[in-house]
DNA sequence: TGTTACCGAGCGATCGCTCGGTAGGTTCTA
DNA sequence: TAGAACCTACCGAGCGATCGCTCGGTAACA
């Protein structure tokens, strides 16, 4: 770990949105029922009423928790990292490994059921990813622009980084292989290399 | 393009698998009804199920075509490509991605619905998709033991450039931007990089 | 006397799927 | 070569199960 972790070690969702998270990882949204929810979070239909309107609400809940705690610890990371071009590329990618490997299961099903969301949430979801590919976006194109990156193709090269850190999502599992702080020396150097970093 | 086209120009899908197709990429494939697939084929909810004997059965043809299709335009892909590792390896990523973005549909659906397969379905689609990484491991690893890459981490590396590879299909659209052929050069490019390819 | 935190029962809608057909073509006898 | 028999390719109607959600409560606490 390059840098003091922006990431707090849980997220903060509420027992039932933790309890519809198990249940949309395994079976998606549409294939979990509220009754699912309700065993998962030892409630019945009704109590799960009692504190979220919808269905949906649960799903937007967990979206927006996820999103903004992964942008918010970006932002910081970015600024904490000081002036250093490369420094803060790192710290933000440390921090997309650690978002996507430490929460997994938020990541995925937030990610995957993106177009499960409906109206004015889809609206704010797709703006908040939008955002966080353009912290990624930007930091690739000052590292062009100094030198530091030699990536003739910065958009496309933040695009496959992003790529690279929510792949991550799909397949890691923290009871096998490497640490989060291992997975992440990794995927900075492998995401360095990705924008032509100029080894120095 | 740098070497022929090994894929076909439309995958051979049925009318009825088509269809879902359409479906299954808007609404999901526990968001989709049979009868909606139905009224998009044009034809009953008996009609789908003459030639279907269930739902699931629709998404494991879909499955089964895309897959096997990828897979074996991949291993042509390389074959066809010469003895030189870096022609295998941009054969390879040049038809992962081609099939990621004339296909981008396909490979949304059945990346994103792999927890919908059901028990050997499942089994089948995750030895597949095990089988097309494994493709890309060999030749990153070779890569790396014959010096024509540098990458400290050639398993984690392929996994990165699959990740970007099967990340098109989220984003790309062929009416807007890059064409498939400049799309794929700048891939090349990329993955080369995150292979960190010794340039010579 | 509210308010919060629930639950048992069940409503109307919709789900995947099937039943019993029919229309039109092909094949098989007499 | 007429007609019976058999296919393929569907469809209208509807079955039983399950869906998201709600109603009218109750028990505990303020």
């Amino acid at each position: 770990m390059k840098f003091p972790r922006v990431l707090p070690h849980e997220l903060p969702l509420s027992p039932i949105s933790r309890a519809a998270l198990r249940c949309f990882a395994v079976n998606g949204y549409h294939g979990t029922t509220i009754r699912q929810i309700a065993s998962a979070a030892g409630l019945s239909v009704p109590g799960i009423y009692h504190y979220f309107g919808s269905k949906q609400d649960i799903l937007v809940d967990l979206c927006e928790v996820a999103m903004g705690e992964l942008i918010s610890a970006s932002e910081r990371a970015i600024d904490e990292a000081g002036v250093n071009v490369l420094d803060r590329f790192d710290a933000l990618v440390e921090c997309l490994v650690q978002f996507h490997a430490d929460f997994a299961d938020v990541a995925f099903v937030t990610f995957s059921e993106i177009r499960s969301l409906k109206d004015e949430a889809l609206v704010r979801h797709l703006a908040a990813r939008r955002r966080e590919q353009e912290l990624i976006t930007a930091l690739v194109e000052e590292g062009v622009e100094t030198s530091v990156f030699q990536a003739p193709d910065p958009r496309h090269v933040a695009r496959a980084i992003s790529s690279i850190c929510i792949g991550i999502s799909q397949w890691y599992r923290s009871d096998q292989g490497l640490s989060v702080d291992e997975l992440s020396e990794v995927h900075v150097r492998i995401c360095r290399d990705t924008a032509r970093w100029a080894r120095t």
